[in-house]
DNA sequence: CGTCGCTTTGATCATGATCAAGGGATGTGG
DNA sequence: CCACATCCCTTGATCATGATCAAAGCGACG
C-alpha cells in the first residue's frame, strides 16, 4: 500500500526530494527538525502578522494556509501550505511576519529555530541548498497566482487554484490521480483568487454542471482534468524545478 | 556627492548589503559576478519563456521587467527588476524558463553561470547565505503585489506600485526623497497590476488632479507622499528584512 | 432545538473592460 | 524638409464581469 509506505517518511524529507537528492545525513537532519511536533487544532492561528518571531515551523501533518487581512477588512489568502513547507517562509524572516498563518484541519508543526536553519549553512550547506531551493519553488508558486489573478477569469482562476493544488498533494503523495482532501470553502476560494463568495460559488456551479469539478465536504474531485487543465492555462513547469543535485 | 559615489559600488553589493553585511572577500566574489558586461539595448528581451538556461544575470544598470505573456493573448508583469537584481530568479531554476524578461531602458547585465553560484554553497556558504536571502526579500515583494492585485481598487494599485518602485529604488540610491527615473507607460502599469490601458490613464489623472503623483517622460514624481502610502495600505516591513549577518 | 459554519440564489450595482477614435511627440526614410 | 510611422497618451460610449446586498437553506454539532 503505496500510501502507508508514504506515510512514514518525513514529510520534509519528501518534499525537498523534489527537487534534490538527500543523503542519509541530509535526511536526519531533516528529520531532526520535525522533533518538535506539536499539535494543532483546526482554525488556529499559529503565526499572527505583525507578531516577531525567531523560529519557523515545519508542516508534519494538515493544511494551512497564509493570509493577511487588510485594513479594508478583506483577507487575501496568499499561499495554501501542505505538509512539508516551512511555515514562516519568507513571512517570518523579517522585522515581524508579513502574514499569518493558520490551521484549515487538525494539524501538527514542529518549530525550528531560525538560527538552526541558517547553521546549516556552516555546516551542512549542501542541505542548507536543497531547502532553500524549495524556497524558491514555492516563491514561483506564488507568482503563478500573481499572473492567473492578474490576467484570467474568475472561471479560469478557480481551475488553475484546483489544478496547482491538485498537483502539490500529488507531488508529496496526498492525492490520488483525480482528488484530494483539502476542506476549501468558497470564502477560503474567495480570497485567495480576489473573488467574492457568491461569485466562486457561481462559477463552482458551472463546473459542476459540466461535470468538470466537485467539491464537496472537504473533497475536491476532478471529474474532467483536460477540461480544468484547459481552462487554467497552466503552466506544468513551474513545479518542475531543475534538481539541483545535479549542478553539485 | 553621494550619487557620484554611489555609481562606483557594485550594484550587486549594493542590493545583497540591505540584509547583511559583506566582508571584503565576500564582496570581491559578489564583483566578480559582474565580470562580464553585456550591453543591452531598450526593449530586448534576453530571457525567453520556455527556453532553457544555464545562466543568471545579474543587472547592473538599467530596468527590467519579468512577464508571461498567455495564451489568451494578455501579459502580466510578474515583477520590475533593478540594478542589483538577480534576472531569471526564480524563472531560470526550471526545467525550462517560467518568464520572459526584457529590459525597459539600456543596459547591462552580466551573466553568472549557475553552477558558480551553487559552487558558492561549497565555497562560501554565508556569501550563498546571504544571496538566498536577498532572493527570499524578493518573494516577498512578489507576495506583496499578490496580495495588492487580489484586494485592492485600481486606484490603490497603481499607489502602491509606485510606493513599491520608490522605495526599492530609493533602497539602492536610484531615488531621491520624492521621484525616481523608471519609463512606466500606462501599458506597463496596466500590465502589472491587471488593469487595462484606458482604466490605468484615468487612474493617472485622477492622481494627477489630485496633486498626489506625476508621470512625466519617465520620470515619476511623488508629490503627496502621504497621500500615497495611505492610498496603498503599504506594508513597509517587508522591504525591511532581517539582518542575516546578525543571525550567525 | 438552536446556533454556527457554509452554501445557494436572486436582484441590483459598479468597477473596470472593451471598443473606437483621435492626438501629440519623436523618429526615420525618401 | 517633409511624409509617414511608431509609440504612447487621452477621451468617450458602451458593455460585462463580478461585487454587493439580502435572504434563505441546510447540515452538523452541542
Amino acid at each position: 500500500m503505496p500510501t502507508a509506505e508514504l506515510g512514514l517518511v518525513s514529510p520534509l524529507s519528501r518534499k525537498i526530494s523534489a527537487s534534490a537528492i538527500l543523503s542519509a545525513g541530509e535526511s536526519d537532519v531533516l528529520r531532526s527538525f520535525e522533533a518538535n511536533p506539536r499539535p494543532l487544532r483546526r482554525r488556529q492561528e499559529f503565526i499572527t502578522e505583525g507578531r516577531k518571531y525567531q523560529n519557523l515551523f515545519v508542516i508534519l501533518e494538515g493544511i494551512s494556509i497564509r493570509y493577511r487581512v487588510l485594513r479594508n477588512g478583506t483577507r487575501q489568502v496568499v499561499g495554501v501550505m501542505l505538509p512539508g513547507d516551512f511555515a514562516g517562509v519568507p513571512g517570518c524572516l523579517f522585522e515581524s511576519a508579513l502574514y499569518s498563518v493558520r490551521t484549515l484541519t487538525d494539524s501538527v508543526v514542529s518549530p525550528v529555530s531560525l538560527s538552526r536553519v541558517i547553521e546549516l549553512f556552516d555546516v551542512q550547506p549542501r542541505l542548507a541548498a536543497k531547502i532553500f531551493w524549495s524556497f524558491t519553488c514555492d516563491a514561483a508558486v506564488t507568482a503563478e497566482r500573481l499572473i492567473a489573478i492578474g490576467r484570467l477569469s474568475a472561471l479560469e482562476r478557480v481551475a488553475h487554484f484546483v489544478v496547482e493544488l491538485l498537483t502539490r498533494m500529488q507531488a508529496i503523495g496526498l492525492a490520488d490521480e483525480r482528488s484530494f482532501a483539502i476542506p476549501l470553502t468558497q470564502e477560503l476560494i474567495g480570497d485567495a483568487l480576489g473573488l467574492s463568495v457568491p461569485h466562486v460559488n457561481r462559477v463552482l456551479r458551472q463546473l459542476r454542471d459540466e461535470n468538470i469539478l466537485k467539491i464537496k465536504e472537504g473533497v475536491v474531485i476532478v471529474k474532467d482534468i483536460d477540461a480544468l487543465s484547459e481552462l487554467a492555462d497552466f503552466e506544468q513547469t513551474y513545479l518542475k524545478p531543475l534538481s539541483i543535485s545535479e549542478l553539485f
